[in-house]
DNA sequence: AGACTTATATTCCGAGCGGAATAGAAATCG
DNA sequence: CGATTTCTATTCCGCTCGGAATATAAGTCT
């Protein structure tokens, strides 16, 4: 009963998620919010919370739609093709045509006080993919399709730090196909159904 | 003639690049900054005009102190040795005890409008490493240090990629071993004295 | 119909922003 | 000394911030 809506919520919060990925949480106010959401600040407040909880909210959105391919990727066969599909999915998500370069996932790696709470979730995402990672990788190690002295935690933080790099490259302009290459380099220390070394040195 | 500077415009240059630093030029006030250098805005406008001046100045200080690392790379004799260098000194500033984590160069990866001059010098900043990486890969090539059929700029984009990757981490709390490992990893695809390949897909 | 509920729109809040202006203090000159 | 110069300190500017309060419109209930 009451009033109803007179927006659509999943809109509104597409919206929002387009505008602090283009900006950051810090780099977007109220006003730019509710401007890009079609809403007011009432409205803003009743259907999400302050500014942080509809970051939150953002954030998730973020992690099921443009991010999803993350998730996808975790379900590909081989650990090698995990690989492949995490850094091809960064790449294509982070140059996509119609939306922001680079990765929501990716900043306030600085922020004041204010920002902090932002900050905080993103640091949280970005640990909780190479724990994913990891996990994944660990399936790899016990199902044989990984060598038995792999170390998945090193070789998720290394698929990891590759894809945080290209989230960088992408938002200082880098193209699809320039990362793309960076993410087929990064991939030539695997062998097709795993990786050539972990933790010994080259023997030659 | 005149009154005579009471501080030190070093220092305070010096305490503005580390407060930069931490949390970033939207997220640093003129009063985080007055504050942190002990000095009037007055005083900070004579001697370094205005924020973004003073942030400009602030990035030329780090690069010619925290990030020094970067230009004594580019001595190394050789190629795989820049390599090395680069990665470890990314590795040991960005997790540098008394300093905060994360790297100067690598922030502002969105911003507000109002950011856009800290984001634009930091988007040249960055790629300014990749372009000097480059040339002295070619000289590499062209001193026979690496393969004739290297390609100078997909390696050098290749390093800064996960150079940047390595920031993104420190910034998130992984430590200076766990990140070392990282920067060995990526290093593994090269051979002693040059790259194993650039090209061509691994033959098994 | 009319009470009730929940939306929307407008207005306002104290605080802090980047920046500028003004006033006073400390040095060097003639 | 006293004029000049350049620093420092204080104050103020218009503006915007995140957030809250108030008032009104639009629905569902009995």
């Amino acid at each position: 009963m009451g009033r109803p809506r007179e927006f659509d919520v999943d809109e509104a919060l597409e919206r929002a998620m387009r505008v602090f990925w283009e900006r950051g949480y810090e780099g977007v106010s109220l006003t730019d919010l509710t401007k890009a959401m079609g809403i007011t600040k009432p409205s803003l407040y009743a259907a999400f919370g302050d500014k942080k909880e509809l970051f939150r909210k953002a954030l998730e959105r973020y992690t099921e739609g443009p991010a999803d391919y993350g998730t996808r990727a975790l379900e590909e066969p081989t650990a090698r093709g995990v690989a492949e599909a995490i850094l091809r999915g960064a790449v294509r998500t982070t140059t996509r045509p119609g939306g922001p370069a680079g990765c929501l996932g990716v900043q306030a790696l600085a922020s004041s006080e204010a920002g902090r709470p932002a900050h905080d979730m993103l640091v949280e995402w970005r640990n909780s993919w190479a724990l994913r990672l990891e996990e994944r990788f660990q399936r790899a190690v016990d199902e044989g399709d990984l060598p038995r002295d792999a170390d998945p935690r090193r070789l998720a933080r290394y698929v990891m730090t590759v894809t945080f790099g290209i989230a960088v490259q992408a938002a200082g302009g880098l193209g699809r196909d320039e990362l793309q290459d960076i993410a087929d380099m990064a991939l030539e220390c695997w062998l097709p159904n795993g990786v050539r070394r972990t933790h010994t040195e080259p023997s030659g």
